[in-house]
DNA sequence: CATGAATGAGCTTTCATTCAT
DNA sequence: CATGAATGAAAGCTCATTCAT
């Protein structure tokens, strides 16, 4: 009797095909130039059937947004669960937002485009809800190990939500500039690398003895 | 009889209201939302007068991004001009960012939003040599920064334009988040308090020796 | 269950009414001044569905031409068909060509306007090869007739390719001039009397032996 | 005291310089792209001076029409000054306007745009008599001719006026054609042959007695 | 559920014309 | 007379959204 099961798996099966040619189509296009026909068009279903799982163009967009959301929490809880010294771990937290940098420049490219006053204006709050959500996850980790630290007696005594915060504007903020640099036509810098000096040095801040660098 | 300057001088005015007039709109509408009717109702001038001063709603708008790179390169500059140690120049800086922010938030919510790939391809190259020398200048103030405290003997040995760079990232990251969070309907943090934070932290970072906080 | 064919007619039925509706607007307008909004308020629909049939204004207003070259077509085969020798041919043609001038003269109308430059240049390749096409089909018809006329020993040596290029810029200019004495609001001429007369003269520069007129 | 004189003659000669300029961006651009700017910018006068000569820009580019049937007028007077037979004065006749072909080709493109219904209503009357008046000139020419061959006997006995009005079509229906020819992109015939030929063959039928071709 | 034709509001942009200087 | 900045109506075209099938 797995029938209601199965149709469920199926909708949700389908909303991820939306989603998923949403996100290439967003990639290719940006936001304002992105359409709904080119979303329908690249995973072949009519244009009416998108409305019949996203009530907007841009509830559909921010499940795009949601969905980068998600892969960098998962990278970010993979590299939490390893067992290393906060210290440590602040180094492996720049290389996981550096891989998702690669890989999911798409988010970022569209993050500030999508989270701007009028689109938000469109969307239900349970979605700007689970932004909220996630996001506050994501810097949780961060916060976590910057506890641990303190905990540990490695860190200087800081407040970990703060600093957290910190870290995330960095990431996102590095990840940003990049991308205009590549959309003003600018050599792109060596991002994984900035981003690893950038964590290094606040770690090197938030140390408490330091011996040279 | 100095009437071409006059008009030169009227010209310019005119240009400028059409400019402080798109700020407006943009921050309160974003690019997309954004038409080029509301800016002409907002300065009382004919849909075709905007048109006489920039050749396309692009240009119009990316002006206004580059007024506020302008100010808050001023910022910059009036800060670097104090009499200072570089680490207190960087405490300094954090301020006059803080204070850029609060000004200007405008062009701080349309910013990422102008960068983008589809509004860059509209517009001429001049713009985008603009807006790239103007952002170097920036980055610029930044680097002597770091570079003086490198020189002097204050800073550990770093690259001063990387440096300047996570710096940069760091601000716009800041600011950039916090600009979400007011469209997501979250409690704004300090972000006074956060801008000076990050700063501390990078500069204990790069200050050669510390001795407990 | 011919759901697709009846979709198809219905999409070929909509198609002509629009054809149709412009045609009227371009006889009464001329195309500089007719608009698609005239157009979708004529034929009832909305301005985008008129989009959704044709590419560009240009491109749609093309199409009335062409449709007015099929109508002289078929008047010309129609008449091609009888049996007749080519003199007499050559009276009918000139007939035929009165009642296209006076069932399309629309189309005449607006011929030379949509045959500019500046219109010809926006309609994709395939377009004006079908006009080029189905202009050289309706000459065709001419040379036929005045190459039998030859081969029969009725007429001169002559060019048959030419003397089809003649015979139909004769055409074409007399209704042109036509049209143009009814725009200058002069007594329009007898056209059916001036097109026969036209037809007649040349007929007779071309047949090898006369007596009298 | 020629002030008012020179006055005069430096308002003509201004005029003047405005409808040569017309012309050109005329023939450039075609009249739909043609813009009131082109031609204040290619004369180098303020937009405004143009409205000082002429009341509309339909008015302005349909002097250009005029002038354009002033020179041929001239060619064909020219011509029909020289002491010729009629039946040669044909064949001159015919290279008149081939050589008028060449030179104006640009009236000859937008003379079926500018004699289009909607442009016709926005000149003044004084205009349209003005080019009904030209345009009756030129075909009295041709009348001319054709009479005074019926009057000699050498051509049979036709209405003049009409084979005036005939040979008129006929000459512009063979350029339009052309003109046609080349916006669509076909090689164009030798438009001086065909002419002659026309005119030839018309010659032919109207000649009294003939002896084979 | 799925479709895709139809909608029409809304956008940017152009340009003939005016008028204060 | 000459100017050219300002006007604003109007155009072509797009696309998110709906709804009858």
């Amino acid at each position: 009797m797995g029938v209601i099961e199965r149709k469920e798996r199926e909708k949700q099966k389908r909303r991820q095909d939306i989603v998923d040619a949403a996100c290439e189509v967003l990639s290719e296009k940006g936001f304002a130039t992105a359409t709904v026909d080119d979303v329908s068009n690249r995973v072949e279903l009519a244009k009416g059937t998108i409305y019949l799982y996203f009530k907007t163009k841009e509830e559909l967009f921010m499940s795009v947004f949601i969905k980068g959301l998600d892969n960098l929490l998962d990278k970010y809880r993979e590299t939490a669960n390893l067992d290393l010294n906060p210290a440590d771990m602040l180094d492996r937290l720049a290389l996981s937002f550096y891989r998702y940098y690669k890989e999911d420049i798409n988010y970022i490219k569209t993050a500030a485009y999508l989270l701007h006053e009028d689109i938000m204006e469109k969307i239900p709050p349970e979605l700007s809800n689970e932004i909220n959500h996630k996001a506050g996850m994501t810097q949780k980790v961060l916060r976590d190990v910057i506890q641990k630290g303190i905990d540990q007696g490695d860190f200087i005594d800081v407040d970990p939500r703060q600093v957290a915060r910190i870290l995330w504007g960095l990431s996102i903020g590095i990840a940003q500039t990049m991308v205009m640099r590549i959309h003003l036509n600018v050599p792109e810098d060596d991002v994984r690398e900035l981003l690893v000096s950038a964590f290094n040095l606040v770690k090197r801040g938030l140390l408490r003895n330091q011996s040279g660098i």
